[in-house]
DNA sequence: GGGTGTGAAACTCTTCACAGCG
DNA sequence: CGCTGTGAAGAGTTTCACACCC
């Protein structure tokens, strides 16, 4: 593959990505047909195309609550710098990580979330707090408006209809892994 | 409900986990029937069989490769050490974290790997290494006899057929929420 | 020629609904 | 009676195969 390569075919695709051609073609045209026949999709457009429809085109504050292990290795994650996802701010109920900073984000009292959140315009939020008290964050983050949270503490978390929620458990992975391991 | 609960039914399995009700029965059921018409399924029965079919009955080994801000925060995750799952020892390519421990496990260099993986019977690894050395160490990890590979790195890798690999990238989450708020 | 976009077929997964057992 | 386990129906997803366009 030359450096510098600007059109992809499904095919390449499929070999980086783990998926079918087919189904890397259909689930594009899904949102419009870009590709040119003979010739592939342009590596440029696709981009942009990819961009667009799943928002990170534009920038986006988001915040983390609890800025422990799990999130101040969060905040120092790079993949989510990319595509304009911005870490606006952070949270944290002990009072001696206020003030400080993680990874450049500023560290706030659990306190001024309602006010910061909207300051900052901030409808995404990632939680790594420990289980117990997780159930709280979700229900304060929904008083102050957030629309859409990722939750890293391994307990699964209820929010209103409107709230988008997602529990990511750890150990599930793991434990998928060593199902693999004892059968098929 | 009360605490020391004996029984537990699919219903009530549905709300805590979000599954529908004839999902956690046809589930159950694929594995056994040990379920009690009328009744439900029995709470201890119900773990055992669980920690059977997940293989998280029995002690399993496992190990962590590369030891910065996300590798220090999932030896320290909570989520792990249940189910007998347990870090025996940790790699790292920078000198000066040999000979350390996190959260209690021994930071070791990469030239060790195939010699420590088989004297602790390792047969399943975390990767959490910058995306550029990934690959590389999942060949090391193959050829130190890893049989499943779980990566934190922001990069597909691939790995023989005989080596089950998952690729986690927490990003990926971030996006298909991101998609939801500009979306459906 | 080469590779997309897509109708149709195949398959898988989920839900429904209820027989049957404790 | 209450709830499991499961055949049958339904929904959704993936694959196939090829018409069509660059």
């Amino acid at each position: 593959m030359a450096v510098g390569t600007k059109n992809i075919s499904s095919a390449r695709l499929s070999r980086l990505s783990g998926f079918s051609a087919p189904q890397v073609r259909r689930d594009l045209a899904y949102f419009g047909s870009f590709g040119k026949r003979g010739v592939g999709y342009s590596v440029g457009r696709l981009r942009e195309e990819v961009g667009s429809i799943l928002g990170t085109d534009q920038p986006r504050n988001i915040t983390m609550v609890g800025v422990g292990n799990l999130g101040r290795a969060l905040l120092a994650y790079k993949g989510f710098d990319r595509h304009g996802t911005r870490f606006a701010v952070a949270f944290d109920a002990d009072a001696r990580k206020i003030g400080s900073t993680v990874a450049g984000v500023p560290v706030e009292p659990l306190s001024d979330m309602e006010r910061l959140v909207q300051e900052h315009a901030i409808e995404l939020a990632l939680i790594a707090v420990p289980a117990a008290a997780a159930q709280d964050v979700v229900d304060s983050l929904v008083a102050a408006g957030i629309k859409a949270i990722l939750n890293f503490a391994p307990r699964a978390l209820t929010a209103p209809e409107d709230v988008k929620l997602t529990n990511v458990d750890l150990a599930v992975e793991v434990e998928y892994l060593s199902y693999s391991l004892a059968n098929g």
